[in-house]
DNA sequence: CCTACCGATCGGTAGG
DNA sequence: CCTACCGATCGGTAGG
């Protein structure tokens, strides 16, 4: 019988599952910042010295590694914003939390994930990270505008408001549309503080823009 | 000598000046839609009836192409918004008409535009159409912010306001973001009409979300 | 405006 | 975890 030489598995000492953890964070870094089509695997690959196909013995494909990137980062969104809940406090503080959290992580571009969800994913994994999205991130924020409305400070669709879910979408863009103002020579709001922007947003959803006199 | 066959270009009578329009037109709608990077120049020709090199005796290359339709698109975006701007009214009703205009033409996709700009296009481009995009629509929608600011109905940044521009990428992620919202069994803001859903965008600028009573 | 084609790059596989 | 390689697709060109 010929030696058969020593192909690695992941049961052998030289499967190395950091490399895994490797490949998962140098992975989010990237789909995060340029989405799903514009990062090559061969480019993950090379970020974390590797070929390209020895990412195939961790993860079965492009969108499998994808997805097991939002698994992992939509459960970490899912604790912090439960810690911010369970803070209590009123709304305007719940939400200036929320904008904190979401700002000082730089969790999901929630455009950039909406994107890669309706153009560029198999049905299975657009179901499944649609669905992470929606019960770790979407739920717990708008469990505290749909609290607002049953202690009667918010008003229900009913009463001329609007619902809990749109009020999260409009939160979750309103955050993302701070990263894209320009810096200006005069100090503005992309040079402050996480804090002060979180409160600035969080001021704004509350009670609109700074005005004067409450017309 | 011999015979020259006959090669059309821009002076003769079968360069179609039309084809060129249906070119704009149809490659606006895909890179709207799917971003630059999505579209293929053989997946527009194709949409267009022609051979894929046929696109390259209109436009010198993909980034020309991507160029001219945002220069003609935010030519349109600047009438538009110039138009709402004359109209002149309270702060919230111009609001809501810079919203409504916005909604109405299903315009500029503002984030997956910055995404092209950050990522996927060459500097000269770049700076190109960002200029257009501050000039076109910023600019103008900025402007209806300032004045509200002169006339002391909104606060400016040393009193503990925000800046006009800040406030308008604030109104553009808004104006994205309920794109997003998914429709639900019960109405929501989704299925509203363009007219209700600018309105209630305006009124939550100025006032914050719907509350039962101001606090 | 077409056919034919180029080099580069893509996701993924074979096989060890 | 590597080398070597596959077919598909990309933006763009040659030449008429």
């Amino acid at each position: 019988m010929t030696q058969i030489p020593k192909i690695p598995n992941r049961h052998d000492k030289d499967f190395n599952d950091e490399t895994r953890k490797i490949i998962l964070q140098t992975s989010r870094r990237l789909f995060l910042e340029f989405g799903f089509r514009a990062v090559s695997t061969r480019r993950i690959a090379e970020a974390c010295g590797l070929t390209q196909p020895a990412l195939y013995h961790h993860f079965a494909n492009k969108q499998d590694l994808y997805l097991a990137v939002h698994q992992e980062m939509l459960t970490e969104t899912r604790q912090g914003l439960d810690r911010v809940a369970r803070r209590g406090g009123h709304l305007k503080d719940s939400i200036s939390g929320v904008v904190r959290y979401l700002l000082a992580t730089q969790g999901e571009d929630t455009n950039l994930l909406f994107h890669d969800l309706a153009h560029e994913l198999d049905m299975d994994v657009r179901d499944n990270i649609g669905n992470l999205f929606r019960e770790n991130v979407v739920a717990p924020i708008a469990a505290i505008f749909a609290r607002a409305i049953d202690q009667h400070i918010l008003l229900n669709i009913d009463e001329g408001g609007i619902s809990p879910m749109a009020a999260t979408y409009l939160l979750l863009s309103m955050v993302q549309g701070m990263a894209h103002v320009p810096s200006q020579p005069e100090p503005d709001m992309a040079l402050y503080s996480v804090d002060k922007t979180a409160d600035s947003i969080a001021e704004i959803i509350v009670n609109g823009l700074p005005r004067s006199r409450p017309s």
